[in-house]
DNA sequence: TTCGTATTGAAACTGATTTTCAATATCATT
DNA sequence: AATGATATTGAAAATCAGTTTCAATACGAA
């Protein structure tokens, strides 16, 4: 029943390109620069936001390019849609496993954490309710310990 | 730490009304006919599906109003959003109190439960990722007692 | 019943995402 | 390295969900 936290992997960058080539998909520039920008990035991000941000490196990359790849990406579990009260656009970078993530509320920050024991809970509302219980979201929401900081 | 299932409750349409007319809010036939609907619903229905609902009823609605209407009464948390893999469009009647959804992924039905017990897992992460946690949302997925039968 | 005004539905608009399509770039094969 | 089949591209058009505008209407206090 370990707690770990842990970021995003900004070093998987070339197990997404390989992982894309490996499913048949060819390695063009367009997809490397999504893949970097998301790769890099500490949060979420949607696909206006990848568009600008790969643009600073890539100028003629098409907001198309963006919206394709990231479709790409999530088939492959590469990247994981992130919910939030204010939108369900953005993507971030996945992880294997059981994870869930933390969110800060103010600079947006994610990270993953995992060591739930949710088992017993499971069984007392599948008892209750009937239902058989397949799969569950957990999300943290809070103010990481730079944006604290910077409140004072 | 109770665990305790309920449904949304048919019979809160008239308290809808009555919080709406509180509000200063004027007591329509279109806010009635999307209140109906909404409070006799047991899954979470997103605004086209209420505006087709509705118009069985009251065919000369109009959607703009199913809009101005569930922007009214999320305001007041009589209803709340419901995130979904498929999408996070969809509204069901809220619950007062600390309550978390457990959803049928057959049928959409939904039901309310509370009692969880992550103080402990809170405190693990905070202390680990050194965030400040505010918030959190825990979501069930599986099959009703219902769609488990007709499976068979 | 009257009347001020909140509310309505239709139409126009916006912003996000998808589709279409001709031009281009990738990469297995030579 | 050159070739060529075809996957991929960006731009433009199309679609879709949701919002804004506006003149007509309906609510409800007086």
């Amino acid at each position: 029943m370990a707690t770990k936290t842990s970021s995003p992997c900004p070093e998987n960058k070339q197990d997404w390109l390989d992982c894309l080539k490996a499913s048949g998909y060819r390695l063009t520039s367009p997809r490397r620069a999504v893949v970097e920008t998301l790769a890099n990035s500490q949060r979420a991000l949607n696909a206006t936001e990848i568009y600008d941000l790969a643009r600073e490196q890539y100028p003629s990359l098409g907001l198309v390019s963006v919206y394709r790849t990231l479709e790409k990406l999530e088939q492959l579990e590469l990247i994981q849609r992130v919910h939030h009260p204010d939108g369900c656009q953005a993507f971030i970078a996945g992880f294997t496993g059981h994870q869930h993530l933390l969110i800060c509320q103010s600079c947006g920050k994610a990270e993953f954490f995992e060591g739930d024991n949710l088992e017993m809970l499971f069984e007392r509302v599948a008892q209750e309710s009937g239902y058989q219980i397949q799969e569950h979201w957990l999300q943290f929401f809070g103010f990481c310990s730079k944006c604290r900081t910077d409140k004072d």
